[in-house]
DNA sequence: GTTCGTTAGAGTCATTCTGACATTAACTGG
DNA sequence: CCAGTTAATGTCAGAATGACTCTAACGAAC
């Protein structure tokens, strides 16, 4: 059987420590030129090594030894993708003996948000595509990398305050009618335009601008923004 | 220079990867003898050796090379206090640089409930002992394990489902009065007993059995369970 | 300009959900 | 049998929700 260089004699009955490894599922909102709901996409970058040639997986890379979780998660996807997303959050982190057929692999899964702006833009090489989270090209992934995916997906429809995040998929400012598109994106079903605006008004956790969007072809639309408020205490702070 | 295969050229100055340990939060509820509203407390080991000896730490220990993480958590979890949770759910993975003034030290933090009946019980010996969350004796706490303590709080209290977790902290069956206790004990709060159960009746998520609780003075109350239905699909699997 | 089609935004109403409280049922102990 | 306590159900006003209608503001066509 075959060690792994660079972890002297990993022989898996000497207690030595695992490859520790991140991971990032980024997720933006690709827009429905009809209007219509549109899709949840992400990008991913193809393998060239084994294990797992060829196939499609998760940016990430291991862990350097002077950074924190989230910063190896923001290097690395900056690094693979070019992306710079202003949402980062620790997922799950994935250990099982034989998620690598090759060595004992620990990742740290991080989950981010990308601005619809910038989904689907051109990517560094050939090796980096954009995808729909049902595009049956990645039913299957390198790893158990699908198994993340999929809990991620898992997790943004569990969300409970989808007002945390739903800015981080906009830009600064938005119209109601961008912020309800977000709203369906992630809950997968058409929600009354009127309702979701009467709602949203009672939470208070938006405010609205004394802009308006111009450039439409009918009335232009108010632009609103978030009034932050305390989400997740263990969410990243991209801000640095 | 060698390099893990995979890996291009992955130098870090000749460090050594960080240890992988695991470290759960494991919180009871300890009954109000004056059927008050209870209190929320954990088992905590006192540290032997430096760094941080003499303070009270989580329970936990280093990962094996031949286990899952949910494993070694259990694992480490039996072997200080001999407890045996019922729900083992990962929290968090904290890997900041100076978490530890020694090494560097990645915790995967796993979150574990424990039934009201192992609350407080005979300890194995005098270095492992039970608190309650708000006890000032563990305002302070080894490493960065008073965070870890207090973001498993608040994962606790920002659940959607507490059913899924709820009959976790009770046993197989339980009244309403136990149920809501475990509720209010998480919320923080009172709430109304007809206005529970009646919410409880429309979930569906609880079936009435034909059993009654005996033996208290007054009126018997009719015993209940849990019908089991998906929750978080990364939670632990504990019953092998 | 006027009209029309489209979208933004406000209003209406019946239904359901919620919180607060009252009422009845079942048991024990004196 | 009665008093005291807890279990369980019932009632009712106010709030939230879903489905729907109505008005306002724009560009484009005429």
């Amino acid at each position: 059987m075959s060690s792994v260089p660079g972890w002297a004699n990993v022989d898996e009955r000497r207690n030595l420590p695992p490859a520790l490894a991140v991971s990032t599922v980024i997720l933006g909102i690709r827009r429905d030129p009809e209007g219509g709901p549109g899709k949840l996409c992400l990008p991913l970058v193809r393998r060239i090594r084994q294990p797992h040639a060829g196939l499609w997986a998760l940016p990430g890379g291991p862990v350097g030894s002077r950074e924190s979780l989230g910063q190896a998660a923001g290097r690395t996807l900056a690094e693979t993708t070019g992306l710079h997303p202003k949402y980062l959050e620790q997922l799950y982190t994935f250990g099982d003996i034989s998620r690598s057929p090759t060595h004992r692999l620990v990742t740290i899964a991080y989950f981010a948000l990308v601005n619809i702006d910038e989904v689907g833009t051109r990517v560094p090489d050939e090796n980096v595509a954009w995808f729909g989270v049902d595009d049956p090209q990645i039913a299957e992934m390198a790893f158990d990398h699908r198994k993340i995916v999929d809990y991620a997906l898992w997790r943004l429809a569990n969300k409970t305050e989808y007002g945390q995040i739903a800015h981080r998929l906009l830009g600064e400012r938005f119209t109601l009618a961008q912020l309800r598109l977000v709203y369906e994106a992630i809950l997968g079903k058409e929600l009354d335009p009127a309702n979701f605006r009467r709602q949203l008004k009672n939470t208070a956790s938006i405010e609205a601008t004394d802009e308006y969007l111009a450039g439409g072809k009918h009335r232009p639309p108010r632009l609103y923004r978030y009034l932050g408020h305390g989400p997740d205490p263990m969410e990243v702070d991209t801000s640095k």
